[in-house]
DNA sequence: TTTGAAAACTCTCGCGC
DNA sequence: GCGCGAGAGTTTTCAAA
């Protein structure tokens, strides 16, 4: 955090990691504070960094992407080189939402979004699979959703 | 999905998982279509359910959350009730964004955001670990992250 | 689906604390 | 520096066709 946030700041973004959609005016109301105030807060957090992005959620069942993967990827060789082309090929899959280096046993997880494990299956044959460095990929798939928030603690 | 959705309706999902801030006027413009169909195609999509929620994404270095787990459950038992009483616990440490019920060698795998080892600590011994069906827990960190999007492949 | 008009909201500016 | 009110400018909303 480079200039400390505030008590109306947190609140601001405590809300908007959960409704987006809120107006000014009803995040003013529930604040005690005047829309102006709200837009102005808004506008610097979206200026300073803290706001990335907003984006809609999709009901992921809805669209067809029913299963949801974990695979944890071992490559072969951990030259610097070798990392960046694997995490580059892999940021192009469509099917990949997420992808992270990671500490352990392991070099790579990621999430990948399909529609069935057949989908699943030809992802990994013919993309993920086929990369030059890889050694090996286990998958876990999701059976049941407990809790899904993309909001940090605050 | 229920009853399909046509180009116009994917195109709209597409957009917004991106970007939810663009205005009707500015998604009528690029999709060619008229305001109001681009208003009623996003209220009936809300409607029926494709649009969950419209949410602030936060950089989470600046908000002092800089310390990403992926925490893989073991429990004891496996009967319903000691599934849902794991699930219904977990579900209220704020530190935890996400919890899923998975196929393979663990029962649960956890998304924990926290500022620092010290913290993750803390919450592991004092919070997870105290719960009374766990097993073991292994913890996985986030040393990078290559790719990471809210978006399904449409 | 589109048009058009009314209502609601956003955003800026200047003032005051 | 921060917060507020008022007005102009946009956007949303909801008729009717």
């Amino acid at each position: 955090m480079d200039a400390d946030l505030d008590t109306t700041d947190l609140e601001i973004l405590r809300i908007l990691q959960i409704d987006a959609t809120l107006t000014n005016k009803e995040i003013a109301f529930k604040l005690r504070k005047s829309i102006a105030t709200i837009h102005d807060r808004i506008r610097k957090l979206k200026e300073r960094g803290y706001i990335k992005k907003v984006v809609a959620i999709l009901d992921r069942q809805k669209i067809n992407k029913s299963l949801i993967a974990f695979s944890q990827v071992l490559l072969k060789e951990h030259t610097a080189d070798a990392l960046n082309e694997f995490e580059r090929e892999v940021a192009k899959f469509n099917e990949v939402m997420e992808c992270f280096q990671m500490t352990g046993a392991f070099d790579f997880i990621l999430r990948i979004a399909t529609s069935d494990m057949e989908s699943y299956h030809l992802f990994l044959r013919n993309k993920l699979a086929i990369l030059p460095n890889i050694s090996t990929v286990q998958s876990f798939f999701v059976l049941s959703e407990t809790k899904s928030d993309t909001a940090y603690p605050l």
